[in-house]
DNA sequence: CGGCGGTCCTGTCAGC
DNA sequence: TGCTGACAGGACCGCC
């Protein structure tokens, strides 16, 4: 489910919510997700204060006073809400419940499981399985038309599956790639090696403006995502071609192709783009 | 060895 | 109404 911008959202509510909070309790509904929870979560986790939270790729890392990080991934469904512990009924398919001091309870909801939780020493996170292979981060500085026409010449696949692949940059999963795509008039279907630089330039614009302009919009909601405070998304409403097929372009009012790449839905328009 | 298909899971929706 | 199959924001594993 969530995408740079949704866990970029996530990060920054759970910050305003929860830095500064002792962790008092760890209820565990089941014993995975996409892989085991430590064994030992509990004496991890309860008694540590939380000091920071950030975002890395589509991690949130809720950083704890022990030098050690909390590392959660939404996967397709998940989702992390905070709320009043008091009376709360945990819901179907809320895996993780944990307990602040000062009453608020942090949820960890996920019906596919394809998320993930886990703990990492920071000095290990670097070099940290998850961790060691992820690419550039697209609203860094580094991430320029330049190194993203190196990375993508170095591949040999199609466009929209390049900019989705972690190793190269991070965060773009299907609706952005779709997104930028469209907003930078390249066709998903392309070889990566054949990207111009001036296609890369544009390329890598198109990806900062429309993650940037999905985090100002609260991310994208779409089925049940919510943020930490529980809100929805806006960017769903200004999606140019994603989950449009067969609607008129908003450009050039020719209708919004898709087709499938690498097992996932592609949307674009075939007169815009090329 | 890199690219890509299959797979993990539940929920929802379209079509019959 | 109920059944079936396709599909859904991700990413890992194995096979060519």
């Amino acid at each position: 489910m969530p995408e740079l911008p949704e866990v970029e959202t996530v990060a920054r509510d759970l910050a305003g919510r929860i830095i500064g909070k002792t962790i008092r309790d760890v209820k565990l509904r089941r014993a995975d997700l996409r892989q085991p929870f430590p064994k030992n979560l509990k004496v991890l986790l309860i008694g540590r204060k939380i000091v920071s939270v950030g975002r890395r790729a589509k991690y949130v890392l809720i950083h704890l006073d022990d030098a050690s990080v909390l590392v959660l991934h939404l996967g397709m469904s998940g989702s992390i809400t905070v709320r009043q512990a008091k009376n709360y009924q945990p819901q179907k398919h809320d895996h993780v419940l944990i307990a602040l001091d000062g009453g608020n309870l942090m949820v960890m909801n996920d019906p596919r499981r394809f998320g993930l939780l886990t703990v990492v020493k920071s000095d290990e996170l670097k070099n940290h399985k998850l961790f060691r292979a992820l690419g550039m981060e697209p609203l860094s500085n580094k991430f320029t038309g330049k190194a993203l026409h190196t990375l993508l010449k170095n591949k040999n696949t199609n466009v929209k599956a390049a900019i989705m692949d972690q190793s190269l940059v991070v965060g773009v999963g299907n609706i952005y790639a779709a997104e930028s795509l469209y907003l930078a008039g390249i066709l998903p279907t392309r070889n990566s090696r054949k990207i111009t630089i001036q296609e890369a330039e544009k390329l890598t614009k198109s990806i900062k403006n429309v993650l940037c302009a999905a985090i100002e919009a609260g991310g994208s909601t779409i089925s049940d995502y919510r943020s930490a405070t529980g809100k929805s998304g806006k960017f769903q409403v200004k999606f140019q071609v994603y989950g449009r097929a067969g609607e008129k372009c908003l450009r050039c009012g020719s209708l919004v192709k898709s087709i499938r790449q690498n097992g996932r839905s592609t949307f674009y328009c075939a007169v815009c783009q090329s």
